[in-house]
Parts: C-alpha cells; sequence; structure tokens
DNA sequence: GAGCACTGC
C-alpha cells in the first residue's frame, strides 16, 4: 500500500519535472534531491572516516572493510585483550546502529510525507476547518472527498484522470517543504543538534497519525475489522448523542414543534442543535408524513398508484403568479437545515450522517453552490442559507419540504432576513420553522414570528475570565503584542495557545513582524513562540499551519482576521486578546458607494471572541479596552447586513418573486428607505424594471444570474454585442474579486513583475499577440483579468502555472466554477455562447452596458470624476495602469480606503464619526487619518458618446459633453 | 507609490 503510493507520487514528481524543465521550481526541486544525496553521501563518508579513525593505525584505504575488522578482532583475540575486545564490538554495534536509526529516519521521513499528504486530502470531518477540500479538488471531484480510501486502491492512471490535480498537490507539498528547508537551515548554530530536535519532534508529531493509517492500511483482514470499528464507534456514536446537553428536551422539543408551527430554539454552542433537532424530527416521522418532490404529472393525468396526492402550488415567475395543480409523489418530505456558510454546511452533514450510519449525500446530504451533494433519498438536507433562497426564487412555498430549520439565525445574513421576510410560514401551515439563535436576540426572533415561544437549551462551555484595560490604549496594536509577550513568558509554555484578532492582512502582517523583532531582543530566555497568521486571502497551504498541534513547550500566537470568530475554530486556544475592532462594510445610499472601514466591534461580537478561548478548558479573555466602554461605547449587536449594503441583488430578487411594495415589505429590520429607492433606481437604469416598477424581460433574465445586477446586465446585453463567451469569464473574475493576485510582503518585487507579465509579457504567441492588441487599445484591468483567465486556460488550468504568477489558485479555480456554472445559466435565458474575440469594441460595449452608471471622467490633476454623482477619485495604484489614462472610464466598484498622507476629507460619514469620537482616546490614532475614495482597479475604457447610446434614459448628451474651457476631441484618451 | 474584513448565490 504504502509503496504503491511512493511510486505515484514518485511518478506524479517526475511528471512534474518532466513538464516544466526549465522552471525556477523544477530546478530547484533537483537541486533538492541533489542536495539530499550529497547528504547521503556526506553521512557515509562521515561514517567511514569515523570507523577509519577508531582503527588510527590501520591502512588508510577503504577496501574490505569487514576483512580489517575481523583481522583486528583476531589480532585483539590474539591479545587476548577483553577491555579492547568490548571496545571493538562497541564501536561495531554502535555503527550499526547509528546506520540502521538513519534507515529508520529515513524511512519515517517518507511515511511522514506521505501521510501529511493524505491527511491533507482526507481532511478530518469532526471538526470545521479551512474549506480546503473544495479547493483540493478542483471543485467536482466528489469520490475523492467521501471516499479517500477507495481511491487508493485505485488504477493510478485512472486515479490521476480522476485528479487532474494530482500533480499541482505534490508541487504544493514540494513547495510546503522546501520552505521548511529553508527555515530549519537557518539557524547555524550547533546544527546537529537542532536538526535532531527538530526531526525527532517532527517524527513524534507524525508517529501517532501515522500508526493508525498504516495500521488500517497493511492490515490483511481490512474489511472485517472496519466493521467491527464501525460498528462500536457507530455505537460509540449513539452514546455520544445521549450525553449532549440537548437530549434530556428531547421529548419537550417534540412536543413543542407539535403544538407550534414557529418555534424560536435558544441553544448555546456544545448543545448539538445542529446536529441532533433534525434527527429527532426525522426519528419522530416528520419525514415521513407528506408527499414530496415536485415534479409530477399534469394537471390533467391521473395518478397511476395510490401514493400520489393531488397538490395546489402556486407558481409565480416576476410580477405574474399562476396557481396550479400538480401531483406529488406521497413517501417523504425532507427536513432542510440552513448553514450560513459552505464548510458548515458539509461538515455538520458528514457527521449527521456518520452519526445515522448512512452514506453522505444519500439520507442525509447537503447542498452549497457548485455542488448538490444529496439524491433523492435525502431526508436531512444541510444547505446555505443563499442556497434555500435560490430554491425558494423556483419554488415560492418550499413546497418540498416539512421541516426548515433555520440555524445561526443570530448572525442575521442576508439571505436569511430576506427568508423571514417572506415569511415562509404564512403559505404552508403545516410547514414547520424552527429558528435557532443564540441568547441575545431570541426575543426579536420571537416577536418578529408573533410571539413564537422560546425554546432554551443549556449549552456547554468552559469558564471564560475576562480582562480589561484600566485606561484606554492609544495604540491597539502595539498592546496586543505587549500582552501577548506578557503571557507567553508568565503562564507556563505548553497550558494553552493565543489567538490576537486583528482587523486586516496588513495588520497582521505588521504584528508578526514586531512579535519577531520583540522575540529576536529576548533571545533564548524564552519558550519558543510559534507566529500563525490567518486570513481569509491567505493560501490555503500556509492556513494549514495555524491547524497543526503545537510543539511540546512551545505556544501558538494566531494572529487572525474575523474569521476566527465564527468561521474557523483553532483547537487549543486559552488565551484571547481582542482590541475591540474589526473591519465592517457599509454602504452609503445618497452616493451608492460601499466602504471598508475600522470600526468597533459590537458587544455580541465581544463576547463571540471571549468564548473562542473557553472550547477545550477554561480560558482567559484580554481586552484592550476598559469596562466602561464595553458598557456604554459599544453596540448591543452588530448592525444586519441588510442596513449596511447595497440592495439592488435584493431587490432584483424579490421583485422576481413578485413582490412590488418594498416599503412595506416587512423586513425585520428594515434598510433605509433610500437604499430601496436606489436600489430602485439602479435597477431602473439597467432596464430590469420598467416605469410602473415591474420586472422587465431584461430584469427576469438577470434574476436568473447569481450576481451583482450590474454584472449580470452585462452579460445580457453580450447578447446583442455576441460576445458572451468573453464576458462571462469576465464576470467570473470581477465576481472573485480582490483574492486573484497573491502578494506576499517579502515578494512583492517579484508578484509585481509577474503581474507586469500580463501587460507585455510572454505567456505564450496566442495570447501575446491578443495581448499586443489589447496594448494599443488599453492596458486596462478588464483586459488583465481576462487575460489571466484566459492565459490560466490555455495551460489547461495549471495550479505550477499559478504559482509562477503569483495568483491564488484558489480563486482561479473559483472563477472557473463561477464561469461553468454562468455558461449553464446563459443556456436556460436563452442567450447563445459566442466568442467574438476580434472586436474589443464590443466587449467594452457590453462592460459599458453592465457598468455605465460607473462612469468616471479625468480631471486635469489627473484624478477621475464619477459622472452622475461627482465625486473625485483615484485610480487604484494597484492597477499599475499610471503611464496612460483613458479620459472616459467605467469602473468596478469604488472602494473606501484610509491614508495617512492625504490632501483632502472628501467624505466622511457622520454616524461613523461620531461613534468613533465616543470610543474614546483609543480612536485618536485613526482619527488623525483622513479618508479619501479611492477608483478601484477595475475600470475599462469608453467612448463617451455610447453612454448615450446605450443608456439614453440615464445620460443626456450635456452629461458627457466636455463642460471644461477648452473644447477638446471627444473619445481620445490623453496621457498623464 | 500604495493596498480589500467576513460570508453567500
Amino acid at each position: 500500500m504504502v509503496v504503491k503510493d511512493e511510486e505515484d507520487d514518485r511518478r506524479v514528481r517526475r511528471r512534474t519535472s518532466q513538464d516544466q524543465d526549465d522552471s525556477d521550481n523544477s530546478e530547484s526541486e533537483e537541486e533538492i534531491l541533489r542536495d539530499q544525496r550529497e547528504r547521503e553521501e556526506l553521512e557515509r563518508h562521515i561514517r567511514e572516516r569515523d570507523a577509519a579513525g577508531t582503527r588510527k593505525l590501520a591502512e588508510p584505504k577503504l577496501t574490505r572493510k569487514e576483512e580489517e575488522e575481523a583481522i583486528r578482532r583476531a589480532d585483539a583475540l590474539e591479545q587476548d585483550d577483553i577491555g579492547s575486545l568490548r571496545k571493538v564490538s562497541r564501536r561495531e554495534y554502535l555503527k550499526k546502529r547509528e546506520q540502521k536509526k538513519l534507515e529508520e529516519l529515513r524511512y519515517k521521513k517518507e511515511i511522514y510525507e506521505l501521510v501529511k499528504k493524505r491527511s491533507e486530502d482526507t481532511g478530518d470531518m469532526d471538526e470545521y476547518r479551512i474549506p480546503d477540500a473544495y479547493d483540493l479538488e478542483g471543485g467536482v471531484n466528489q469520490e475523492k472527498r467521501f471516499s479517500v480510501a477507495s481511491q487508493r486502491y485505485r488504477d493510478p492512471d485512472a486515479a490521476e484522470k480522476m485528479n487532474p490535480f494530482a500533480e499541482q498537490e505534490a508541487w504544493e507539498e514540494h513547495q510546503i517543504g522546501k520552505a521548511n528547508l529553508k527555515f530549519g537551515s537557518k539557524d547555524r548554530k550547533s546544527r546537529s543538534d537542532d536538526y535532531q530536535f527538530v526531526f525527532e519532534d517532527q517524527i513524534e508529531f507524525i508517529k501517532a497519525a501515522v500508526m493508525d493509517g498504516v495500521n488500517v492500511d497493511q492490515e490483511p483482514s481490512t474489511d472485517s475489522i472496519e466493521k467491527t470499528m464501525a460498528n462500536s464507534a457507530f455505537e460509540k456514536l449513539q452514546e455520544d448523542r445521549k450525553t449532549l446537553p440537548m437530549y434530556p428536551y428531547r421529548d419537550d422539543l417534540l412536543q413543542a414543534v407539535n403544538d407550534h408551527q414557529v418555534l424560536v430554539i435558544v441553544g448555546e454552542t456544545g448543545s448539538g442543535k445542529t446536529t441532533q433537532i433534525p434527527q429527532y424530527l426525522h426519528e419522530a416521522g416528520y419525514t415521513k408524513r407528506g408527499k414530496a418532490s415536485p415534479i409530477a404529472l399534469a394537471a390533467s393525468e391521473e395518478p397511476q398508484e395510490g401514493e400520489y396526492r393531488r397538490q395546489n402550488i402556486c407558481l409565480s415567475q416576476g410580477h405574474v403568479s399562476q396557481e396550479m395543480n400538480i401531483w406529488v409523489l406521497g413517501t417523504f418530505l425532507p427536513i432542510g437545515c440552513t448553514q450560513p456558510r459552505r464548510v458548515a454546511a458539509m461538515s455538520v452533514a458528514a457527521r449527521v450522517s456518520q452519526e445515522m450510519g448512512v452514506k453522505l449525500g444519500h439520507e442525509v446530504g447537503y447542498s452549497i453552490r457548485f455542488e448538490d451533494c444529496t439524491s433523492e433519498k435525502t431526508i436531512l438536507k444541510y444547505m446555505t442559507d443563499g442556497m434555500l433562497l435560490r430554491e425558494f426564487l423556483g419554488e415560492p412555498d418550499l413546497a418540498s419540504y416539512s421541516v426548515i430549520m433555520v440555524d445561526e439565525a443570530h448572525e442575521r445574513t442576508l439571505s436569511t432576513d430576506i427568508l423571514f421576510g417572506l415569511d415562509i410560514s404564512r403559505f404552508r401551515p403545516d410547514l414547520k420553522l424552527l429558528i435557532s439563535s443564540a441568547t441575545l436576540d431570541a426575543e426579536k426572533f420571537s416577536d418578529y414570528f408573533d410571539c413564537a415561544p422560546i425554546f432554551k437549551i443549556p449549552g456547554r462551555r468552559f469558564p471564560v475570565e475576562i480582562h480589561y484595560t484600566k485606561a484606554p490604549e492609544a495604540d491597539y496594536l502595539d498592546a496586543a503584542v505587549v500582552t501577548a509577550l506578557q503571557i507567553h513568558v508568565t503562564q507556563p509554555p505548553g497550558d494553552g495557545d493565543i489567538l490576537i484578532f486583528l482587523t486586516g492582512q496588513e495588520e497582521i502582517e505588521t504584528a508578526e513582524e514586531i512579535i519577531k523583532h520583540r522575540i529576536k531582543g529576548l533571545g533564548t530566555k524564552i519558550a519558543e513562540l510559534i507566529i500563525c497568521p490567518i486570513y481569509a486571502n491567505l493560501p490555503t497551504e500556509l492556513q494549514a499551519k495555524i491547524f497543526e498541534p503545537t510543539p511540546e513547550g512551545a505556544r501558538k500566537v494566531v494572529l487572525a482576521t474575523n474569521i476566527a470568530e465564527t468561521s474557523l475554530t483553532i483547537d487549543g486556544i486559552k488565551y484571547v486578546i481582542d482590541p475591540g475592532f474589526s473591519k465592517m462594510k457599509s454602504y452609503n445610499p445618497r452616493t451608492g458607494m460601499e466602504s471598508l472601514l475600522v470600526a468597533p466591534i459590537s458587544k455580541a461580537s465581544a463576547n463571540q471572541r471571549a468564548g473562542r478561548s473557553g472550547r477545550t478548558g477554561p480560558g482567559k479573555c484580554f481586552r484592550l479596552y476598559t469596562a466602561y466602554n464595553y458598557m456604554n461605547d459599544l453596540e448591543d449587536n452588530t448592525v444586519p447586513e441588510i442596513q449596511r449594503t447595497n440592495l439592488a441583488n435584493v431587490v432584483l430578487s424579490l421583485k422576481s418573486l413578485g413582490i412590488h411594495d418594498l416599503l412595506n415589505f416587512d423586513f425585520m429590520d428594515p434598510p433605509p428607505a433610500e437604499a430601496l429607492l436606489k436600489a430602485l433606481e439602479l435597477l431602473f437604469a439597467l432596464s430590469a424594471l420598467n416605469k410602473l416598477g415591474e420586472l422587465t424581460k431584461v430584469g427576469r433574465r438577470m434574476a436568473e444570474f447569481p450576481l451583482d445586477p450590474m454584472l449580470s446586465k452585462m452579460i445580457v446585453a453580450s447578447d446583442k454585442y455576441k460576445c458572451s463567451d468573453e464576458i462571462i469569464s469576465i464576470a467570473a473574475m470581477l465576481s472573485v474579486g480582490n483574492s486573484i493576485f497573491y502578494r506576499p510582503k517579502d515578494k512583492q518585487v517579484h508578484a509585481d513583475n509577474a503581474r507586469m507579465n500580463f501587460h507585455v509579457g510572454n505567456v505564450g504567441d496566442h495570447i501575446a499577440l491578443l495581448k499586443v492588441r489589447f496594448l494599443m487599445i488599453t492596458t486596462l484591468f478588464w483586459h488583465i483579468i481576462f487575460l489571466v483567465y484566459s492565459s490560466w486556460r490555455e495551460t489547461n488550468f495549471s495550479t505550477q502555472w499559478c504559482y509562477e504568477n503569483y495568483i491564488q489558485v484558489r480563486s482561479m479555480k473559483r472563477a472557473r466554477d463561477i464561469r461553468d456554472q454562468l455558461e449553464g445559466l446563459l443556456e436556460r435565458v436563452e442567450i447563445e455562447l459566442t466568442s467574438n474575440d476580434n472586436d474589443y469594441e464590443a466587449i467594452k460595449k457590453a462592460i459599458t452596458s453592465g457598468f455605465f452608471p460607473h462612469s468616471a471622467k479625468l480631471q486635469k490633476n489627473g484624478s477621475y470624476r464619477t459622472i452622475k454623482h461627482p465625486q473625485t477619485v483615484n485610480v487604484h495604484p494597484s492597477s499599475g495602469l499610471a503611464q496612460v489614462l483613458p479620459r472616459w472610464v467605467v469602473y468596478h466598484e469604488l472602494v473606501l480606503t484610509t491614508k495617512e498622507y492625504m490632501r483632502q476629507v472628501v467624505h466622511l460619514f457622520p454616524l461613523i464619526f461620531l461613534f468613533l469620537i465616543s470610543f474614546s482616546v483609543t480612536l485618536a490614532v485613526m482619527i488623525h487619518r483622513d479618508f479619501n475614495w479611492g477608483l478601484s482597479w477595475q475600470v475599462t475604457e469608453l467612448k463617451p458618446d455610447w453612454l448615450v447610446e446605450i443608456a439614453p434614459h440615464y445620460y443626456q448628451l450635456k452629461d458627457v459633453e466636455d463642460s471644461s474651457s477648452k473644447k477638446m476631441p471627444r473619445g481620445t484618451g490623453r496621457a498623464s
């Protein structure tokens, strides 16, 4: 088994190096191999020399060592010197032992590599992890995810076909290995000792994991053993279920569900509500009583068997609603449970399928974007809330569900808020609705659903001590670092790791540097401190670092963004340091601009952060603000997303459900009326709505796409310009957004150079040709992302290629998935997939059709001014387009960022400003910063008359005519 | 010369 894997691995490596003969990577791989060989040579040489040294007087020749030994032994015997005989035999023994140990180490290392790779592939379904499954699988590889074991036995060729990324995984692994090697060689002093230490340490850690995997694999009667294991494991799971805090309330809960249609459930984390409640309901027969699956016979036809039953369904599409009778099959009705995150849906489903002893995807399944892991048999269906909303658009009464459970409702995601507003329960008296939430706003949910009863379940959590600062801290970053080091020095090593919440990538990188610097100052006086940065844009393989167990005697300090607040759980955290800030998106409906600003967190969020320390034992949370700040300055809850976002998409969805009166729509927390009007205005401009506010044909087609309305409009318009192929690539790339280029701090220059390649570089003849042409037209960003995508496609979606160009594979795979999805949807809205790669004007016109509301004109000082809501903006520096600034552009989005040395204060939200001031001296640093609107890099050049041509209802000639002192010919670009 | 938190469809 092991041997087979090894061969596989080697073959993959060989292939990699053949494919990429001239690349840096394979060179360095060869280097490493050579290094290895050299090291082995050296080791052998040293051993031999040592052996020779022990025989000082013997000839220096190395031939026939055994003979020499024999002679020496004979000599020794002759002399009858027992002492020297013992010495000799001792040496011999040591020599052999050394060799044996080295062999062992090498073998163990190989196993370590294999196991590491395997454990990366398999993942552990019991705990929440970074969504690596999705990333590593290339999106479609279901088989691998659910039966990694079986794949190992498959024919290697087939396996490789199944997994076209094996090569790349090997490469990734290799890259990580390289990084480790580098790290190890850093400390020169007493090399052998360090080498030994690190090595032993790794082996020790791996050992446990290895023993399991290897034993299972090598066992001849795997089946029977696995079966008994499974049986006992299954029984154990059943026992575990009974120990959950949820269990004693089972009957009460079922009674309550029986009595009420809507039930609010308050359960703290660890009570098991997410996994248990759907099972209880299933066991109580909720899945069996109805009819199911909507697809059936036409109304006129009669059903064949008795189990069918007539059902009245209200179908609505757009503003047209109609009722019709269809026949549905009466066997079972699934229970749906929504989660805010994809990983959660997947891992919970996996867990529940284990507990029920069924295969994931059969009775228990999950449904997330790009991945429907359910079947006709599925009775417990975990899904993301966005997915349920999409289903609702196609089936407005959710006829195929008997129970809907909305989990983590306190997170108030956009989708759950809309679902609540739609009030699913009203049309279906037989549908049970369960809302599970954290304690704080349970009353609010109850009030909203006509005083629905609240069912409380105690949780399971360890006590967490909370510490506040005596006085506000001026510099929270520094304070956080100092606190972390204090904890590290004063607390015994190995009793728990530290988690620091910071606002973003930049701050995390700064903190990392400060800590490293301070540690250097302390030298060897303190125990080892391992710094683990984590944020969403960090490449997956680097993210994995935080899940590695902390070595003995060391301590981890995790520097995380809000990603660690809800999305992922790190075991072993005992100390949490909470500076009290996070980045928050907000939306100004008046100008229609979104911004991302550092803001104080809410009490709910602060408590959530504190709770991260008490998961596996008692914990401590250090808040870098005063108790007074907490009590008086922090809001109770984070402002729900629906009140601080652009609603264009929401409005389009609601309109497509036939809801006309949006201002009186029953939102739990109504968004500002201005924001709704703004969204209506935009949709009208995009001609998704007519003058009466009704959905048009264009609007109905747009609603099919899970994209921003402006992007959907771009796609719908591409039909007219016959360039849908290019446009969906661009739309996919735009919608993955900011995370395409990876730019590590230490390799910024390389990363930038790589990106410049897409302006002038050498990606292949065909592409180079295209590029030159693009360059002649314009050098703006949409070309770049389009080129990135098409180049990647030309390399057959190679991961290798991404690494070479500092492009994030994860984002590219996501873009590919989105593109595939869009391609499928084109058919549904009857748009032909046409490519028009000679006519860039057509492509740009299609883009303009979607983005004309975002137009801007160059000003004399080199900045831009937006047309509809005049606002001075700058081109985002990352575009690297400073050379040629076109006179007219449309842009993808505006971003408000903070800058330290700014000239003008353009805009500041009064509310946030007040809030900032009220939040005491801590913010002194921030207030000194000014704010400035920056124009994001996703811009494209256009001719101003297109605006009038494409959107005559939006622009008039006077808008686009030059109003500056001198008349300039229209449409000519100007270098700045 | 400067930089975008986290989700979801």
